[in-house]
DNA sequence: TAGAGATATCGCAAATTATCAATATCCTTT
DNA sequence: AAAGGATATTGATAATTTGCGATATCTCTA
């Protein structure tokens, strides 16, 4: 029952079409999509701990060139719109999409867009 | 042949993510899913002329209570962005949601996103 | 417990966006 | 040609976003 607590709102998704605009962004989503393919081999992916594909703040942050500061930054908006999720383990941060709203948004944009 | 020619880019991707990113301009386009549900009886809806379901900006913008230039210029951004198109006729310009974009968008999110 | 590494937060300057009033442009009608 | 209505553009200010360096916080290890 209650099939629609699998929908978004209008809010919510205007709040990712915003983490969404702005090109970095898109593309730190898309490269979670296949963490082992688009980071370097030696690069901290979680295997396990509840978290796989997890990926920790600095190989974002060298892989997309920008400043640890605006990473963070990126990520935390990313975050906020619930595009990703996130997982402290030890002094790593580790990141990963969070595929349960981005289906959500999916079906919004079929929806109501 | 030539399947790609229906893809939009990243960076078109991210011109629709802008657009968007602004919920007075998610309501205009949806409010032009049913134009004659969403706006006045007595609202400059076109019918024939080639531009089915067109709505003149003056509709839109007191449907929006935004002044007429902010929303002239929300359209503008919508346009540029293809998620509407729009078309002249005499003094008035009837905007209209361009589906093909729409779709197009829509495929890039299952695919990309 | 002091240092060192990883991440988050703060403060800032530059760039962009939001929004309006005023003005310009384009059509139509007189 | 002039007036008037519809829309676009311009100019301005406030608000937001971008992206950085500096600093703070957290966690592990010596």
């Amino acid at each position: 029952m209650n099939r629609e607590s699998n929908m978004i709102n209008d809010e919510q998704a205007v709040d990712i079409f915003k983490a969404l605009s702005n090109q970095i962004r898109v593309n730190i989503l898309q490269m979670l999509k296949e963490p082992d393919n688009n980071f370097s081999p030696q690069a901290h992916v979680i295997k396990g701990k509840g978290f796989d594909g997890g990926v920790c703040v600095s190989d974002i942050c060298s892989k997309v060139g920008l400043s640890q500061s605006t990473t963070s930054q990126y990520l935390s908006i990313l975050l906020q719109s619930e595009l990703v999720e996130m997982k402290r383990i030890g002094q790593w941060t580790y990141y990963r999409r969070n595929e349960k709203t981005i289906k959500q948004f999916e079906k919004y944009i079929g929806l109501k867009i």
